[in-house]
DNA sequence: GTCTATACATCGATAGAC
DNA sequence: GTCTATCGATGTATAGAC
């Protein structure tokens, strides 16, 4: 499942390479080839086509990801921690690998359906039940702990927030000069100014008659 | 410097419809060649490469974006008005062109100069200072009508939030059953949830001796 | 498993007739 | 302006020797 031969390492190295570099129609065989140390013949025999060899590279990128994103735990019962915990581990999880970001717009041209099944792999081996965090989000709710939002928006807009700084990088470094994407500054004032943002916005307003 | 000859006219229709269904990269010249009812030579008479003629489709899509992103004043003192405004605006205007996205994202992938290129110019033809959208906040907060909220994340946080639907479109779709980006009832909710988080999340808080 | 050599397809771009 | 025909480059994939 993981790694076979040497050459195999290399060309998957040499591949994500090229890829990220190229673009997945952009990237040509023969500099994955060459980056590898070997020659196209090779390639074709470890790995079909370059659809195949892409497909490789794409879910291991992915896994890898995921893997990290979902480190931090999910199962907080106490709301406030894991709004923290999780804003502060997707921007340090996509701020330390930006290139995932590329594999992901990528994979939403062409329909998304890999990534879906990467995630809910992901979630059984960890035996967490689908969507969890509008699970986690509604459990909150009901307990008058947050007012009544709806919980498949507000994760899509703490995600949302989250990466648009690293979708838009280019955009916004050129727009609002001195901002530094990857810079720690910037992530650290992007935890907080999120963060704050949600938590307020999600407080439970006074009742009329309290 | 809109449109010349009509030949000129079929050929940018071609190339918009070929380039969205393809990407840069695997766009055709035949294709868009037969789908304007012309050969490839006559392309390349009056684009001088496929490069011109991906800038000028490019240029045209994101230029008209802005102008009906524009449309509504963003001149506005009132900062509740203004955000209402502004998010309605602008989810109405993706969703009735989610195609520009798509332009938006490829011109990311190669630097997003052309497209900083044209908003500052857009802003220009409308008098408008450079960031209006942040000098706006900064003065809402300046008058206390908001806690003092960083301007710049402010808007990078709305407009992340309007976007991700959109941009994640089939995995959303696919996560969340039942979820229809494109929809009415979608984005009327998706208007409300923004708006509700956004505005009780930047109210002053109390100060200690209120 | 790894190589060289090449088949086979396709693309962007151009030459040149009309 | 518009066409046909074709060039030259490059791409993926494979055949066959070692």
């Amino acid at each position: 499942m993981t790694l076979n031969t040497v050459t195999e390492q290399k060309i998957i190295a040499a591949a994500t390479e090229v890829f990220l570099q190229r673009g997945k129609g952009g990237a040509r065989m023969q500099e994955i080839a060459d980056k590898a140390g070997i020659n196209k013949a090779l390639l074709h025999y470890y790995f079909r086509s370059k659809e195949r060899l892409y497909d490789e590279v794409f879910r291991r990128q992915i896994s890898a990801f995921f893997d990290e994103l979902f480190s931090a735990a999910l199962e907080m019962e106490n709301i406030a921690d894991f709004l923290h915990t999780f804003i502060h581990n997707y921007l340090d999880t996509v701020s330390a690998h930006p290139q995932v970001l590329r594999f992901v717009l990528w994979e939403i041209e062409e329909g998304g359906e890999k990534m879906v099944e990467i995630l809910h792999q992901k979630l059984l081996e960890r035996g967490l039940p689908a969507l969890p965090i509008p699970r986690l989000i509604q459990r909150a709710v009901n307990r008058g702990e947050l007012r009544p939002v709806d919980p498949v928006h507000l994760m899509m807009s703490v995600i949302g927030m989250c990466l648009y700084p690293f979708i838009a990088r280019p955009i916004v470094e050129n727009l609002f000069p001195g901002v530094v994407v990857n810079s720690p500054e910037f992530l650290e004032k992007r935890k907080t100014e999120i963060f704050n943002l949600v938590w307020q916005g999600i407080q439970p307003q006074p009742s009329p008659d309290d």
